[in-house]
DNA sequence: TGTACATCAGTGAACGCGCGTTCACTGATGTAC
DNA sequence: TGTACATCAGTGAACGCGCGTTCACTGATGTAC
């Protein structure tokens, strides 16, 4: 059995793609027992390899950490990207579907919103990171942008800050109302209509038109 | 010296107050290095104490920081209830005022936020933290009800909904742009500010008076 | 096409360390009488 | 007021465990010629 090339289970001196098998066992480490519990020689464990290959693909554990955090980063961006689709059909509309993209990816994959937002990495040690997570509030700048735009010339808000409490908002409800395990509040609502409504209110008071 | 009864370095075989010196430590730690940095042994050793004393008070270490969490939303609660003043001069004023002191709790104690919101302590677990956690919520959602009943009667928007609005946005809010470490996000103004717009804005959407 | 060699990715054994936890103990404090 | 006793809070030594990290090594892969 030993030749079997693509067999399954065997593998190899050789693992193949570590790196990303040590990502996932991350993610997974994190998704069952928190951020602290997502050691090196764990993850290790997990992709079935010895304790030392980790070294080959990860400086420290943190550096794993920040790799998991900033390929979460791009796929939200993609998310984000896909929920507001340009604008259409009209930029209220977009804006709202986009909130409702961030909360279904913040939902849809707890492990990697809590490793992107919640890990304390810095930004300064970890300038990859740091980018990967500016794309992702360039889409929700970008589409603030145009709903600004799409407002009455007289008394347009600066994109930038409602750029800035859109993500505070759905941030917000994503962290305390939609996580996955014991710590979450309860809420007699989805958390996506939750922030829909808010989105609504506040859209209203800077004065977009009905959508 | 062994015999000064408050010589201050020097005490006893008794600790005197050891359950809120290693209360103390471990917000030290948490401020330090992090959530994982808070461990039992180290907790006891920056108390003066071998390691096995925090056993007397503690079960285990999520104990110690789920009183560590607890006792933060006590003074969480404090702080919003001064910062609201009982609606005074106008709702709309105070209601500004409690999102100030929102974000001066949380910038002025990191160690007690984090320990409050990112620890993912269970609520079942922890029955006691989590009803102080309520009971801070019940201070937004007084000062909501009190906002939405000075609005006009027609179309008053449900004050639970708006309760959990503020509390998203601040909570948003100060966990982006509000953290005293490297991960903070930068800001082109202080976090205070921008809440104070949005605020605005939210406020103006649901119809409030001007102020 | 075959061979020699360099490079790469993972091995496995070892180490020191700090943590969690238990245990019989002991010094200090409070209280009954 | 003094004494005996119970209770409480902290001791210190010990243990097993898992983690991080290093090391010389080796099997597999790629490449020059």
């Amino acid at each position: 059995m030993s030749w079997t090339k693509n067999g399954g289970e065997s593998r190899g001196y050789h693992h193949g793609n570590l790196r990303e098998a040590l990502m996932k066992a991350a993610l997974e480490l994190i998704a069952e027992k928190g951020t602290a519990g997502a050691t090196f020689a764990e993850a290790a464990r997990r992709a079935g390899v010895s304790p030392a290959a980790p070294y080959r693909h990860f400086r420290d554990r943190d550096e794993l950490i920040a790799a998991v955090a900033a390929e979460g980063f791009e796929r939200f961006t993609k998310a984000l990207q896909a929920g507001w689709n340009e604008g259409r059909p009209t930029p209220v509309e977009a804006y709202e579907r986009m909130g409702r993209a961030y909360l279904d990816f913040a939902r849809g994959n707890p492990a990697e919103y809590v490793a992107m937002f919640e890990t304390g990495l810095s930004t300064e040690a970890h300038p990859a990171l740091d980018q990967a997570g500016q794309r992702a509030f360039g889409v929700l700048r970008e589409a603030a942008e145009v709903v600004v735009a799409s407002m009455p010339a007289a008394g347009r808000p600066p994109a930038l800050m409602v750029a800035l409490h859109t993500w505070a908002l759905a941030h917000g409800v994503a962290s305390l109302f939609g996580r996955s395990d014991g710590s979450r509040r309860k809420l007699p609502m989805p958390p996506e209509d939750l922030l829909e409504a808010a989105f609504l209110v506040y859209l209203r008071g800077l004065g977009a038109p009905g959508n």
